[in-house]
DNA sequence: CAAAACCGACTGGCTAGTCAGTATTGAGCC
DNA sequence: GGCTCAATACTGACTAGCCAGTCGGTTTTG
């Protein structure tokens, strides 16, 4: 017998992702993804279920390990929420960085109000991270913010905002604290 | 003799951005978009050269549309920087309430690196009218900002953060507001 | 040696774009 | 105003080509 392989699921995951990052979604070829991770056509379609799984199990691969990164580090850090919150964002900094393909995709939604619905739960999740650390530091009496929600939403988009468009000649640092001082300028400013 | 009809184009126009934003590209027939606008498949072609164009155009329409109504309220007003943030903030999210559909298109770039490149030129525009306001504010010496250029992008960045995921139950004013909190902290703030 | 992974040539369904025919319009004239 | 007649807008049945997904055969491995 044969057991199901990780690494070629991850290299047809690899693979997906690139080509999904520089072209549209109908001009990726299954044909093309299985060649670029060298394997046949047939096989994908054991991994995964169809052309549209491939593309959602990327995005989703993709906020699991965001997420995770910033639980592991949030994890045992008993600072203040400022402190915590900047780890978080270097987090999210440091794997758009590391991982550009996958992170565009991200936070596109190639197929717009149906596909921002099926990708909401774990978008939300990410999002829940942020408000959670805004909503410390309100009870820490440090910050105030009368949306901790829709503040929360904005830090991906800060992240998005300064990565998806341009050259981004920023360093993963100056994009860090660049965020930072807009996010705690308005979290400091009293009410 | 007849003379192309800018009302038909207006509908398709319409039309498509209507189904571009419920549905992925390639999910979106052209023979819907006929359907919907009320004319044959064959009009489409006459009026745009073919299914990528039209997207192209429903994209370009909408910054067309922002930064006119952009650059009509700030040409006569003479106030501080501030001000004429807070007013330009307020168009992008007016129009961002006023064409849901079209919004998100804009903040899309279905095509992911290719596409981005294309829309980047209209793109950019916008942002360099917010970067200016900017630029405008720290020569007033009231702005103090290391990348005005970055903080430009966030801009819309913000409001498509908002708007995007969600149920978006904010007012046109709140979400204002909340924008202008974060920005005007953080550019007010001492370098 | 069998069970399951793997392969890639094949195909059926689907749709962007075409085109031959029809409808509509404006211009020039009375 | 109304008639004629190009000129061009408009139409939608049709087609060519493309590609997601299949499947019979092959290889791998426990």
């Amino acid at each position: 017998m044969q057991i199901l392989d990780e690494r070629k699921r991850r290299s047809i995951l690899d693979a997906a992702s690139a080509l999904f990052a520089t072209r549209p979604y109908h001009k990726v070829l299954l044909t093309d993804v299985a060649a670029e991770a060298g394997v046949g056509k047939g096989t994908v379609y054991i991994y995964f279920k169809d052309k549209d799984d491939l593309y959602r199990s990327v995005v989703r691969t993709g906020f699991h390990d965001i997420i995770d990164s910033i639980r592991q580090q949030t994890a045992n850090s008993a600072g203040p929420a400022s402190a915590t919150l900047r780890d978080a964002i270097g987090q999210v900094v440091r794997y758009a960085y590391g991982n550009p393909d996958i992170f565009r995709l991200m936070r596109e939604s190639h197929t717009a109000a149906e596909d921002t619905k099926r990708c909401s739960a774990i978008r939300q999740e990410l999002a829940a991270i942020f408000q959670s650390i805004i909503e410390a530091g309100i009870e820490e009496g440090i910050f105030h913010d009368p949306h901790p929600d829709l503040t929360a939403r904005f830090i991906p988009g800060f992240v998005r905002s300064a990565f998806i468009y341009g050259d981004n000649t920023f360093s993963v640092e100056e994009l860090q604290s660049h965020i930072l001082r807009y996010i705690l300028a308005g979290l400091q400013q009293p009410a």
